[in-house]
DNA sequence: TGTCAACTTGACGCAGTGTAAAGTTTCATC
DNA sequence: GATGAAACTTTACACTGCGTCAAGTTGACA
């Protein structure tokens, strides 16, 4: 309640979004971010119940400093084939400020439905998204005929996977930049109605 | 070294298949594999030094069993794009039966380097097949002009993961078959040059 | 009959999560 | 300035799952 607590607070969060996102590799543990945000142990747990609820809390404080929608919200603005361009770039430019976070709520995923619920929520938001951009060309006329528009929305979703954009940039190689630019021609080839 | 050890030693591995592919959302343990192959917990470290490696052993044991050098050989007698369709096939083909034991591996990748040297020999393994397939479309002339072969070859083997596979299929319920096609549909639209 | 390998039982150490309880600091308020 | 509540600390412990250890049991084979 009081300004302190608000601090403290942040501060894990902060704190484990950092570790998290920074190597981590090995699985950051309650520990590990309760030395980073300064306190013992033990006061972790005076602020979220569980090492689930920190990671979803975490999730959405990501969120709110990256302001995820607003960002998504740019790209209703295009119309057609470059709303899908623009979803793609929105979508594939936030990726690699959450990676950390959503491989952690993934590992969690099999073992706790806290983070499982939290997982399905980001992804249906993605998935909305995707709907979206293909409604966009589904308007135009311009969706591959062998696709339906659900089908279509899965593909695009699947494509937009964090995997997807992880064994590019990470174990490829690829630039951010050029991951983006492939993601989209990718998308284009696969969706659009072929007939220049 | 006798027969009987063998045979438990067998019976372990398929436990641990079974357990990993049937359900197993809920991460399934050395006394769950030891109950399922009817011996006590010690006797797993018997055969095996730790859950890693019998992990490791269980997807070469399902490899054997279930010929995958093979199934990828027949992809290599056609040429140009049905040499890509036919891997995609052969490939896709594969993933429903070791989805869970991948599922297991890459678990278990972020803390143990036996676990982590085990899937990148099998991606290692799966990107060669990405590459032969690619390069017979470089040989053919059918590549698209904005790709290079190595990146070709690095966007087919990111298309075909596992967890692009689980998301269609597990996910938003496609089938199997369905699941092929499309990604034969979408690697041709994503590495063919456009022509007609 | 002895012995060797495979297996069992029971106990333990270790890491990491989560709980419990008692003590300390800080700060607002009477 | 004493009182009391909130935030935090320290210490300790329960629980799960992995991996180790040691002392049996069983059965086949020489």
């Amino acid at each position: 309640m009081s300004r302190k607590n608000q601090s403290t607070r942040t501060r894990i969060l902060d704190a484990a979004w950092t570790l998290l996102e920074s190597g981590g590799a090995r699985g950051v543990r309650m520990s590990d971010i309760a030395k980073a945000a300064g306190i013992s142990r033990q006061a972790l747990y005076l602020h979220f119940p569980s090492r689930a609820e920190l990671l979803v809390a975490t999730t959405r404080h990501v969120d709110a400093a990256k302001d995820v929608d607003a960002r998504l919200a740019e790209s209703r603005a295009a119309t057609g084939p470059a709303r899908l361009d623009a979803f793609v770039a929105a979508w594939g430019g936030y990726i690699p400020e959450i990676h950390g976070v959503m491989r952690a709520l993934v590992a969690m995923m099999d073992t706790d439905d806290e983070a499982r619920a939290a997982y399905d929520d980001r992804m249906a938001a993605v998935r909305h998204g995707c709907a979206a951009a293909v409604a966009a060309l589904v308007a135009g006329g311009q969706l591959a005929e062998h696709l339906s528009e659900a089908e279509a929305t899965d593909l695009l979703w699947a494509l937009l996977s964090v995997e997807t954009w992880a064994r590019l940039t990470r174990d490829c190689g690829w630039s951010q930049a050029r991951y983006v630019e492939a993601m989209q021609q990718t998308a284009r080839a696969a969706l659009l109605r072929q007939e220049d």
